[in-house]
DNA sequence: GTACATGCAAAACATTTGCATCCGA
DNA sequence: TCGGATGCAAATGTTTTGCATGTAC
């Protein structure tokens, strides 16, 4: 398991680029958080509180580098912010995305794992000649808590 | 097979809207396109050629429409725009969601349709206690012509 | 005639970019 | 020192909204 921060700033030495402050706080505000997929901006208020002096563009710069660089995965949930998560590898470097289970009534998102994709991109590879390399599923229902809650309706 | 545009009108007199001009213009241009995904922007200059009087804001109005009452579909590819397309119904009035294939290198984007989800919304039914309503499964890759494009690389 | 719809322009919104200054290597 | 990084403000581009006018019913 590759710690990220290392592999961070190795990769930005290896292109030339510039370990700072302002790159790590954003990193570490990230791993910190799993499994919140944060905005831009809700990234931002959190590195402020450890940097009061950062600006917005410097995180949306820096979120491009990470995206860039595999380090992070993006999340759209459709409410017009873009969304980030901290990327889950495993013991290598292949990446586990997971899914993604979004609550139509709380909005909280649950994630989840299944290979059973990849069954299914080894039938559509195959059928449509088709190389898939990357995959995203949502699932859009309810969570239990909120069928507890209108159970009775 | 319900008639989309009697549906429409039926669902707007229902709610007591009007059917106009534009609104009936805006799902012709939806339907005439099954599988074209198309932007607001770009309805909007499918729509000026009928009626060049027609303002972007109409189109955003009646797409949000279709889309509350479900006879379109929301596709976000990343991109920086929202996508739509009109929706696929079964016999029944049930939506029979298909998934999109989004080749990373000419842009396109082909739809399918796999069982296979269904068999996974069950387990994670069961297994999470999330009762799933919708979904949305995107797949990238390469499609074959671009495959055959780069294979001397 | 009375809502509801429309078109236009202005506003709102997230995100990107230009540029002078700053700072890591 | 020097090229990349930052912060700020301005710009961008999509989508939304306010309001006077138009139109379906």
């Amino acid at each position: 398991m590759p710690d990220n921060q290392e592999r961070f700033k190795m990769l930005l030495r290896q292109k030339g680029l510039k370990v700072t402050t302002q790159r790590i706080l954003i990193l570490e505000t990230l791993e910190d958080r799993p499994d919140e997929h944060l905005t831009a901006e809700e990234i931002y208020e959190c590195v402020k509180q450890e940097n009061p002096d950062i600006g917005l563009a410097t995180v949306y710069r820096t979120i491009q580098l990470l995206s860039e660089l595999n380090l992070i995965d993006k999340l759209n949930l459709g409410d017009g912010y873009v969304r980030y998560e901290i990327g889950h590898h495993g013991d290598d470097a292949t990446i586990h995305h997971h899914h993604h289970l979004i609550c139509l009534d709380c909005g909280n998102v649950f994630t989840f794992q299944d290979d059973m994709l990849e069954t299914l991109e080894t039938r559509i590879q195959d059928s449509m000649d088709f190389k898939i390399v990357d995959h995203e599923v949502k699932l859009y229902g309810y969570c239990r808590e909120c069928q507890k809650k209108n159970q009775g309706e």
